[in-house]
DNA sequence: CTATTTTTGTTGACTGGGACACAAAAATCA
DNA sequence: TGATTTTTGTGTCCCAGTCAACAAAAATAG
């Protein structure tokens, strides 16, 4: 029980620590974009056709919340939408020029906190590090488990 | 560097998860109070005279959110502010004899939480589960060092 | 001691994201 | 095939949290 919640504090510390220093650096570099947004510049860049609902997921946001914040990034001339000929209910995006340029921004970035923190990667081994990341990897396909039991549950909807 | 983008990228998603579960499960049994309410609370009444600024430091809010905040919290009866006789300034904070007993709800889904995951610490050894948490504290040591490093940085403020 | 600087908490304007409702398109059913 | 259900994206309203400006108290300087 202790180890549970113990687990889940640090997670969340750390994660809430990496988030805040991160932020505090790209405000320097990414001015006049959120983190979120940034975030989402990159994941369309790495991936084929996203549309809004693949980006929600993603990100455990509302499809509202894409819609609005590609809508955002639209407008500041970084992504464009397009359609497929054999559906147009679907909305996919792809970066502008523009948004390539703030993303090679963004990796370079990546560079940086990744300096910053190799000190940390450098003093464990191979071995240890693979299973700290197996375990991360463990904990996350259980909880992809228990939110698939979660949305097949009668009781709601 | 690729370990640190893959380390940073499955802290976050197990990270979303974990919340976005935990959510789903708080808000059948917290019904009007808000993750971040409940986390205060949790604080509160773990920590001697906790004040605005200690609590904004521990959640990385911002003083204002932690104001406005409690003053919702007061509103809904669940904690109440006081002050010491020596200091007219600082605005403290302890639960309702209702905060309690909201408290206790939240410690009872914890230990739902708890046998929801308990598959996965009871598969990895003591020993193994040691060696998670000493890389994710050595990581959490280290990201207070940079945290501390950038306050001191003279070019701001 | 007084004068200045820092810390602490609050308020108001603003914004990102969630809940809900909705329309249009696609998928499924009969 | 047409009728129904599901999926997808958007618009509106609302709220939690940030930022900036501020006042009051405390800490520090001189």
């Amino acid at each position: 029980m202790d180890n549970h919640k113990q687990t889940f504090e640090t997670i969340r510390t750390v994660f809430n620590k990496m988030t805040w220093l991160n932020k505090i650096k790209m405000e320097e570099s990414l001015k006049g974009y959120t983190p979120s947004e940034v975030h989402c510049i990159e994941y369309i860049e790495k991936h084929k056709d996203p549309n809004v609902t693949q980006l929600g997921e993603a990100f455990f946001m509302t499809r509202s919340a894409i819609s609005k914040m590609t809508k955002r990034l639209i407008n500041k001339g970084i992504i464009e939408s397009y359609q497929k000929t054999d559906n147009k209910k679907e909305v996919y995006f792809r970066l502008t020029e523009k948004g390539r340029a703030l993303n090679e921004i963004h990796e370079r970035l990546h560079q940086e906190f990744y300096e910053r923190d190799k000190v940390i990667f450098d003093q464990v081994s191979a071995e240890q590090y693979e299973k700290v990341m197996h375990f991360l990897q463990e904990y996350n396909k259980h909880l992809d488990e228990e939110m698939i039991k979660w949305s097949n549950n009668p009781t709601v909807e």
